[in-house]
DNA sequence: CGAATAGTTGAGGACTATCAAAAGTGGTGG
DNA sequence: CCACCACTTTTGATAGTCCTCAACTATTCG
């Protein structure tokens, strides 16, 4: 988390220490659980130490969307910080381990470090960016391209955070989750699935996934990084 | 302006007076103009005064998608008070009257006064939740919802800011700009309007589009006001 | 008023959804 | 360590929504 941090915004010693010194209460939580319930009011701040989790919403007809995926080192409801009620769920993908921060803790940290703030409002500005690049998503590529686009995110995120490089990684999300992402069903993930590895564009194994040309992968969707507004420092 | 980010925070007698002293150049924009290019680097916040506008961002192949529609009072570039790189294009979408704020007045302005850095922030974490909700609106509905979907979120933020109700408004938007930010083709929204007009859930004069039963339209798209979070004061 | 833009309509086709069932995988308890 | 159960992946057949192309009409703006 410090290190995704620091990527957001330069940090000086006293903020690092400040950070590192936060209260926090360690809590392992199972494959599926919830770590945020819509209209639930924020009481602590969850850090994702290990494990992955998404976020979602349900229409009223109960289809669920996932708008986005979190990885190690994500605070996950950033927004409870000034918001007061949540809007949509979030989830774990896998086991995960859980920092919860108390709510107080944070916002006086907050007041305290005005480069701490800084980064996280810069945080919650490139989420929303990761956001708008999901709408064109869903909203403008074939079955093949969304699926592209979210494993090149994918993969690029976990290079960047130190887990993984773009040539291939573990990705815990079922097909039907990949569907939730894409605005997709299970079946035609699958099928697309398979023409992609057909195409010689992705190889997987069990949940691995590898990607052995990733600039075909990326020329299929288009994909270009800097939405995800990775280099905020320098 | 004032009166949004006094939904989102609550200011005081030296914080409004602050606001309304801002500096600030006032110019007419024709319709179709840019006001933030993609890549371009942020020299001033755009406040829109009168007009509309919308946020865009294109695929490799060249298809538009809308991400946002703005309306008088917003701040179409907040981002640009952190992010050094615009990742999305804003453009109008009628003749406009546009107040710049210098960069450097602004920072200013966020470092003395907390409570409207708050409401900032504030208004950017609802603008995300406002994506999420798009995301799942292109995502996971059929053409007829997103469509009333939009029209929903449209009326209701036109409402709350004192510019129409619910019942009818003026939307300055053509068939193709709402395919675009519905993540369909034009001819689509065409044929799909028809069917609702037949339906009766909206009447449409030039473009003026009238919802002569609210609760119907809103039953159809399932919308939920909630995401809008347009109480975070009270 | 005239050109450009926007809206409308038809026909045909492509992509994706739906339904259903079989095969494979992983986790749990005895 | 194996058996069993739930979940996930795969496959086939069919249907439907939405797209593409194209032409025509209406509206808007200079």
């Amino acid at each position: 988390m410090l290190s995704k941090l620091e990527r957001r915004a330069r940090l000086n010693q006293s903020d690092q220490d400040a950070l590192l010194s936060l209260p926090f209460t360690k809590t392992i939580v199972d494959r599926g659980k919830y770590l945020v319930r819509e209209g639930a009011h924020t009481t602590g701040l969850c850090v994702l130490i290990t494990g992955f989790a998404f976020r979602h919403r349900l229409t009223a007809d109960g289809d669920r969307q996932i708008v986005s995926v979190h990885i190690p080192g994500d605070l996950v409801n950033v927004d409870g910080v000034l918001l007061t009620v949540a809007d949509h769920n979030v989830q774990t993908l896998t086991r995960c381990e859980i920092g919860t921060i108390p709510l107080p803790a944070m916002l006086q940290l907050i007041d305290a470090h005005p480069q701490i703030r800084r980064a996280l409002w810069t945080d919650t500005l490139i989420d929303g960016s990761i956001y708008r690049e999901w709408v064109m998503n869903v909203g403008r590529r074939d079955a093949r391209q969304r699926i592209a686009h979210l494993l090149c995110e994918f993969g690029r995120r976990l290079e960047v955070a130190g887990l993984g490089d773009s040539t291939g990684y573990k990705l815990p999300m079922t097909q039907e989750q990949l569907a939730d992402a894409t605005g997709l069903t299970a079946v035609h993930v699958n099928r697309s699935l398979k023409t992609m590895e057909a195409e010689g564009l992705v190889v997987r194994e069990k949940r691995f996934v590898g990607v052995p040309r990733w600039e075909r992968l990326r020329d299929l969707c288009g994909f270009n990084e800097l939405y995800l507004q990775l280099d905020q420092v320098a």
